[in-house]
DNA sequence: CAACCACCTTACCGTCGTTAAGTTGCCTGT
DNA sequence: ACAGGCAACTTAACGACGGTAAGGTGGTTG
């Protein structure tokens, strides 16, 4: 697939004393650092393997084609990592590292809009996350974020039982709200959510108020919206204490 | 495997006979039904399904386990399904129908109450679930208990947006919680509990405010009580309209 | 220059989901 | 009563997957 190249890489006894002799510098040191293939390393497999999620989703990143994407062999992967979980464990908590931290403002309830809004936009960026978010979440990134939030609930005058709460109640809206959203949009074509509307009208007399109230096909508010409503609702109960 | 038996199923010539001829009624109807392996069914293959998940989590169903439990051979099970997903799809809405829907109280937040508790309590129970949830849920099932869920807010005088917004926020919020305990629950193996928040001490200066917390591992207070006292947080500004 | 080690490849294993092509047995029309 | 057909299952096999074991290679160190 990649036959070695000719020449200079190929033999040392020829490459390494072409180094002392002759050829000019921008001959010598551009192919050679060029042509050299770059080493592989556990952020370019986490790049690529994100590359390829959004390219192809949760299912379409198999290790074989993550590491023809790197122009390796799929074993070499397992040098620097152990199973493919771990692969998408790394990629998971990569997405996170895409959030802005807002540094800390005077008003502790925006820092948090401000957070929960960029999670969720993370998370519709990269909706096939949706489907790995069953697996423990214990990545650096996903940490500093959990941090902020904490800290600024912190701020806002939480403490004790008032701050598990809130801590909870915000991570878990932002999470099932992200998490169902990309959901739908991950596996929606559209046929797909007409015929899931088109079920509901149908049986209509077992789902009255679904029906009714345009469940899964609501023009009138948008996705948006309805996050940021109830992240509003969420918010008022947190800064009542 | 399950090599022939010897006698009547084996050959038509010799059984077919015997139903005609002479043995007595309890020697031959008891055991010419009872002999006879029940028939497949989409109910039975999902019963079977829920088990397996049950003893050996997600990632332990196969078709051809599945299927060994079933007694049948792994492609039979196609006959009734078109994928392994369609079975797991089942099982998720299956599981589901645990959950008890309350008849409709003249107390709507305690209805709603119930309906989160014991949706939380089935996905729990059934800690495989939270991996699957990434998929859509359109099980009558699902449907049925946000059918129920959606009407006790109507009750409770919610409409148009406010109930848009409290339908998904309380929807999001049980999904969040249940998914992130159940994922804890699944996966820890004490010793990666210990480890986490080990973790999160040692970097105690890049999370000073969920290491003082106690994040990842607070004794003070158990998952069910901060569930409920969210679920009260949320009830709380939807009962305002 | 020999030995070593980090890093990558070649070769291969067992298992998985799924398809294709029979085979069996009941049921129905005549 | 019997032929034909269809539903329900089996046997066989395919290709791809995640992962392991052993071997090579090139640069660095004694």
């Amino acid at each position: 697939m990649t036959p070695v190249e000719p020449g200079m890489a190929t033999s040392p006894s020829a490459a390494r004393p072409d180094n002392h002799a002759a050829p000019p510098v921008w001959l010598r040191a551009a192919p050679s650092r060029a042509r050299r293939k770059p080493p592989l390393t556990l952020d370019r497999i986490v790049d690529a393997a994100v590359i390829v999620l959004d390219e192809l989703g949760a299912e379409g990143l198999t290790m074989r084609c993550l590491a023809q994407r790197l122009d390796v062999t799929a074993t070499a992967l397992y040098w620097h990592v152990k199973t493919k979980d771990d692969v998408l464990d790394l990629a998971v908590d990569r997405i996170f590292g895409d959030v802005a931290v807002p540094d800390a403002s005077e008003s502790w309830l925006e820092d948090i809009r401000v957070l929960a809004r960029a999670w969720r936009g993370a998370m519709l960026d990269h909706p096939w996350a949706a489907g790995l978010i069953g697996r423990p979440m214990l990545g650096p990134n996903v940490l500093a974020r959990t941090e902020f939030l904490q800290s600024a609930l912190v701020r806002g005058g939480c403490s004790g039982l008032h701050l598990a709460v809130a801590t909870r109640l915000l991570a878990n809206y932002v999470i099932g709200a992200s998490l169902t959203e990309a959901t739908w949009r991950r596996t929606t074509e559209p046929e797909t959510r007409a015929a899931a509307r088109a079920h509901i009208v149908a049986s209509a007399n077992a789902y009255p108020t679904l029906d009714a109230s345009g469940h899964l096909d609501d023009t009138r508010w948008d996705d948006d919206l309805l996050f940021e409503e109830g992240l509003n609702g969420i918010l008022r109960t947190a800064a009542r204490r």
